[in-house]
DNA sequence: TTCAAGATAGTAAACGGTTCCATTTTGACT
DNA sequence: AGTCAAAATGGAACCGTTTACTATCTTGAA
């Protein structure tokens, strides 16, 4: 909306109506402002009258366990009694309350997601099918980001210990926690994609991944096969052992050295999970000529950065440099020319992640480790050179 | 992992582990597939010895409405006594827990986030930001999927008489609901990036969104400032009016009218929000040979999908057709080439609705209705024509 | 020294459920 | 009809807080 439409519209508006400009100070990084119109609500929603279960039983003209046990499937209750009452709960759309329920049974069916950064497509896919998944099972989802540097699991503890949770699902990262540590959660819990620091007992939790070395391993060998020598690697190393960054290098240099191909360090560029650092990083080593005819992503907004980088030097892919991204997000097929990838089964990820929490609460005491096949998935961004 | 790894992997694991293949019929559409290794762990996480407020009141040697009202900031306590219960709150890392709170209060701090379709990158974006604002204010958040045909305002409804939520953003889609259907919600809430289709009393909800028409109408004035006549216009029309995509139409419509360009439904494709379907749209286009030289997608994602199949039938952007997109989401900026798109600043725009709905939870009384204004943005996938 | 006022702390009653346990009802079998 | 186990139901304690109300302790002025 133009500042001239908003000023014609403010012609229009009922005087009661106050219309002012929003503080654009507070938006420095967007050229965006806005207007807000105000107007005094005379009628602030009034909360449906509440009804609660002495409400129910009192109706249904039975006792208040009654009307638990037939809300709950719990117990015996004649046919006659609970077709009475779940007329009235019908009749009344009434909500038992959560809080309540869980403060009694000190546990609550809330499931939490501790996933770093949401916003990336990947990530992103698999939220959704988490919340499908645990939604489908009749239990609400709480989301929570860790940012940079916080301690995961001690976030979790805390939403545990507040909340009662039900199960946490921890998805990506590199976690650097001991056995104790995750002990120290009392619910289930299941790591998706996410590495592990500390050499944990597999006994003590589950997990949900891929094979990152191997997966590197089959990228940079398909690179190898067509021909490739000089292939650079780029991705994400913090200062940290075992993060996927390193476990994915470390497929990369084991299929070098597996085709005697000297590793070189200049051909590895760190650089975040994100298309403007693909195209920095990329950008950089074209700057270096090293002679580069491929390059490998371990991730494809890595690999669209890159891809962007290389097209914009005038550099033609595959022609003159062949690229395979990583984990098969949907952007990259519809690159041009689409990118080469390993693909993850993110869906399949969640999906196996929510049933195997679900069958932790429900009593299943042998953790689980699913390890899946990731998939070279050609689609025309790698050619064969010589 | 291949299966030569697993079956090697296999000899190397404790004889007390299991392995078995996971059923692969479950995961059709994926030619994943993944081994489980099972092992019953001996030592299920213990929970953590909770303390409660009476615990903390025993050992500090005081009251527990004491120990409540240094937690809570209420009412007046001594500094020595606030420091004393404050030291044992630390030291036995009290966390109160949240469900007795709520129940007492007969109202939670959690917020819920009422989205459609969390994996559009668009939304993720925003997702993210919300995430960190409420958490920012130290409320729990906890996000639904509103799936297509279902009520939305029904569902937050469950969730609120539920959890006796705090506030409620609604994110994305089309409401048809009536201002009763809003009033009874009765906890704050604001929609985002929403449409409403029956025509409801601004005072009674707050809203963050853009001008989608004002915004469509300035694409396609910018394209018919370039010279194109022929401009096509994808963007999904469901069977309802007032939909985001039918609001856009309406600019675009303006714009044509405005410049004397006749209106041609055939020019117009009917598609959904994602790469794929913006390819088939845009793939029947150009097969009808309607000499388009110019195309305008409701979404970024839609014009990428376009834009591979412009691309892919061997024609150049902006060379013999010209694209500009919608939403201002990074890959279309690392697109080759970048394209043009209508930009919403996302951030701003999630950062504004958590604004609102803490200013309604803290007690303000005036509905907001902030509208952002949207940028278009030049990267080079539109050019001049004639 | 006494006492009122003000400050602080403690008591106990909710909040809305679940569930153990006691009681009533039912009905099959002597 | 009487007996008794099983089935169905109701009562009440409790989950861990908040908060209104009451009790106690200071403190300083009379």
């Amino acid at each position: 909306m133009c500042i001239e439409t908003i000023r014609q519209l403010e012609k229009t508006l009922p005087a009661s109506w106050e219309t002012f400009p929003i503080d654009v100070d507070e938006f420095k990084n967007s050229s965006a402002f806005a207007l807000i119109f105000k107007q005094p609500s005379d009628n602030r929603g009034e909360v449906a009258n509440e009804m609660n279960i002495k409400d129910i039983a009192k109706i249904s003209g039975v006792g208040i366990s009654t009307v638990s046990r037939v809300l709950n499937n719990s117990g015996v209750v004649s046919d006659t009694t609970r077709a009475k009452v779940l007329a009235v709960v019908k009749q009344y759309n009434y909500v038992p309350n959560s809080n309540a329920r869980n403060l009694k049974k000190t546990q609550s069916n809330t499931i939490a997601l501790m996933v770093k950064g949401i916003s990336n497509p990947f990530f992103a896919n698999m939220i959704k099918e988490v919340e499908r998944q645990v939604h489908l099972r009749g239990c609400p989802l709480m989301i929570q980001q860790v940012e940079d540097g916080v301690d995961e699991i001690a976030a979790a503890m805390q939403l545990i210990r507040e909340k009662n949770l039900y199960g946490v699902i921890f998805m990506g990262g590199t976690y650097d926690h001991s056995e104790e540590e995750f002990n120290q959660l009392g619910v289930p819990f299941v790591l998706t994609t996410i590495t592990t620091m500390k050499d944990v007992d597999p006994a003590a939790f589950s997990s949900v991944s891929i094979d990152d070395v191997q997966s590197a391993y089959k990228a940079t060998s398909y690179l190898i096969s067509l021909g490739h020598r000089n292939i650079c690697f780029l991705a994400r190393f913090p200062f940290m052992a075992n993060t996927i960054g390193n476990r994915r290098l470390l497929g990369y240099k084991k299929a070098l050295e597996e085709h005697g191909i000297e590793y070189d360090p200049a051909l590895v560029e760190d650089c975040e999970y994100a298309p403007s650092f693909g195209f920095a990083a990329a950008k950089r080593l074209l700057s270096k000529n090293l002679g580069i005819t491929a390059m490998f992503a371990a991730s494809d907004a890595i690999a669209i950065g890159a891809a962007k980088a290389v097209l914009s030097s005038g550099l033609s892919i595959p022609g003159d440099v062949s690229i395979v991204g990583f984990d098969g997000i949907e952007m990259a097929e519809y690159y041009h020319p689409s990118l080469d990838t390993i693909s993850q089964p993110g869906v399949e990820m969640a999906h196996v992640s929510v049933e195997i929490l679900f069958d932790l609460i429900a009593g299943e005491t042998a953790n689980r480790h699913v390890v899946f096949e990731s998939m070279l998935v050609k689609r025309g961004s790698s050619r064969k050179v010589n």
